[in-house]
DNA sequence: GTGAAAGCGCTAACAA
DNA sequence: TTGTTAGCGCTTTCAC
């Protein structure tokens, strides 16, 4: 009789019964771990075929201490670029068997601890931890964590305790700045979501200083609210106080979304009176008006690497290499920019 | 000594010899199931602090049954709707002390199939599937599972053996028709992600039909790709073969961006010479140009009723209430959406 | 109120 | 190769 659909009531011990052997000669056909003679492992797998056996997952993380479960933390899934983290996570965990138990922390350190103290009571067997936004502090707190512990889309203070997957956002912020630069941009400024942004920052800035140019803190506008709302917000404010502006990069792809719509409502014409750019390349970035100039960041690619580092580490079962991966990202040329507007070029630059 | 941070090594054991009393006092003392005298409480909870123990949940579920997790499917978190309702579930559960095993299903039963699986031999105490798109036939499935099962934004086949939380989604595609409607529309097309959203388009065509006028399957635009890029093939190719059109109903925001991109391309003013309309109302919504009148859903509500709904069945230790619940939609009229232009008006509607 | 014993379903070590 | 014996850490039942 089968009743495969009939929930995890069938135990192991019954199986053996039926095939009439033990519960250890079960373990070892399921498990493989054993040479068990093929005749044997045929009776047995015709009992668990027809009694429609699962192995009790529990039972055997109890036995075993592993769980085929990874914790992934991500400050929101509401959010394109993490939302693709956790599903490329979700993919690669599938791929190997393992399960995802997801942990949003929100940006809030207690929050996190809550989920860090019933993950280690879980037994999971790794975490990944994506994004940095106000979990820094308590990292040393992960130290004797008895599990394998990666870190990714890491942008502030890289610890040098813990593997790290990241995105070079220096050079991502170079790249923006870059771009400006050869468009002819020299007064620009910069939204950003501040402190996590700090790197886009400072590579934005050296593609200007290797010209000789500086953006000065006044001309770097913080947002209050991670949304297209605090972009727009923000974008509004500089083009208002700074009208002399020629472009804007805002530090992810949500924020220059507002931007652009602070641009049309000030009358500015993207890209003929202003440039934007973004950072990120989310897939609204290619249908926006007009489409926009973006740094695309491999979150795919990053999230696999990490997870994957960090199931070799459970499979070898040793802890993972502490080494520090930074993914490259590139410019995705687009019609959100476009040459410095004539009549407002300053003092040519000295390249 | 302290060794909170060293890992769940201290077991209950321990724990009881420190304090001078058995296991099973200390259980007593953390569950709070059975009376403890105070002063024994006292020792027991001191030598927990001292020892830094931690109950093992994985020992607790084997004993048990139940692990504090709840799994939730859905076919994507890439997608700004999944993605709240995934945020606000964990939210819910976070609440309650429970964790979210997320699976994402990729529209493939397969894939869902194997997930089902691993869930029920990890006793998961519930499960919430979210979205319907390729689960339908596998429900029958789920009729044994050894736990509570609620399935929340259906919108085919609503069945009558699960609880549903879900939106009234006809309502919400009659909201965006009788908005057309009103503002004169007669000529329009749908963009749609088909048959997922049947509901929808037919709640739309309710609008059109109380006015004797049909929005006829020619009318109707099945998108190949559930993405912006989708939308705007599909916007395309019905503003190409039909210049006549005046207004455009995409069955969701995402492929409404890429309905405007569309208008843009083509040369169609929005609103001046196209009406777009949208659904769901996520947060790019008010950020497009122009910013996007759209029908928005509660998902936040429907995902938090639909956990709290499985939760209490949990904690009641009964099979939920198999009731059906809709929550309603709203129309946010925006900038997208105007009155008919003058020279494409047909003949004068009936009301 | 507390202790002793049994068992959740599995794997691990060893013996046969 | 297969069976035997333990035991993972907890809860549960029942004495006391």
């Amino acid at each position: 009789m089968d009743r495969s659909t009939g929930g995890a009531v069938v135990t192991m011990r019954e199986v053996a019964e039926r095939a009439g052997v033990t519960k250890q000669t079960v373990s070892n056909v399921v498990t493989g771990r054993v040479r068990v003679r093929p005749e044997t492992e045929a009776r047995v797998r015709a009992a668990i075929a027809e009694l429609g056996y699962t192995p009790n997952l529990v039972a055997r993380s109890l036995a075993t201490g592993a769980s085929r479960t990874v914790g992934l933390f991500v400050p929101t899934v509401t959010n394109a670029f993490y939302s693709e983290v956790v599903e490329e996570a979700e993919n690669v965990l599938e791929e190997h068997g393992y399960h995802l138990l997801l942990c949003t922390t929100r940006q809030d350190a207690e929050r996190a601890r809550r989920h860090m103290a019933s993950l280690a009571s879980r037994s999971v067997d790794a975490l990944l931890i994506a994004g940095d936004d106000g979990l820094d502090d308590h990292l040393p707190l992960l130290a004797g964590a008895g599990f394998p512990i990666a870190l990714c889309a890491w942008e502030t203070e890289i610890p040098g305790t813990l593997p790290v997957v990241t995105i070079d956002y220096e050079q991502a912020g170079h790249l923006a700045g870059r771009h400006l630069r050869e468009l002819g941009h020299e007064r620009v400024a910069v939204v950003a979501s501040l402190p996590a942004h700090a790197d886009r920052l400072d590579g934005f800035r050296r593609a200007f200083a290797r010209d000789g140019l500086t953006v000065p803190d006044a001309m770097v506008f913080p947002v209050s609210d991670p949304t297209a709302a605090g972009g727009f917000t923000a974008a509004s404010e500089a083009l208002r106080a700074h009208p002399e502006l020629t472009a804007i990069f805002a530090t992810y792809d949500v924020l220059a979304i507002g931007a652009l719509d602070a641009a049309r409502t000030l009358g500015r014409a993207v890209p003929g009176s202003l440039s934007v750019v973004g950072h990120d390349d989310v897939d609204e970035a290619r249908h926006v008006h007009p489409s926009l100039t973006t740094v695309a960041i491999p979150s795919r690619a990053m999230a696999r690497q990490a997870i994957e580092l960090l199931l070799r580490a459970v499979e070898d079962g040793r802890p993972p290499v502490n080494s520090l991966q930074l993914l490259r990202p590139t410019l995705v040329a687009r019609d959100s920019s476009g040459p410095v507007p004539r009549d407002s070029s300053g003092p040519v630059p000295r390249s």
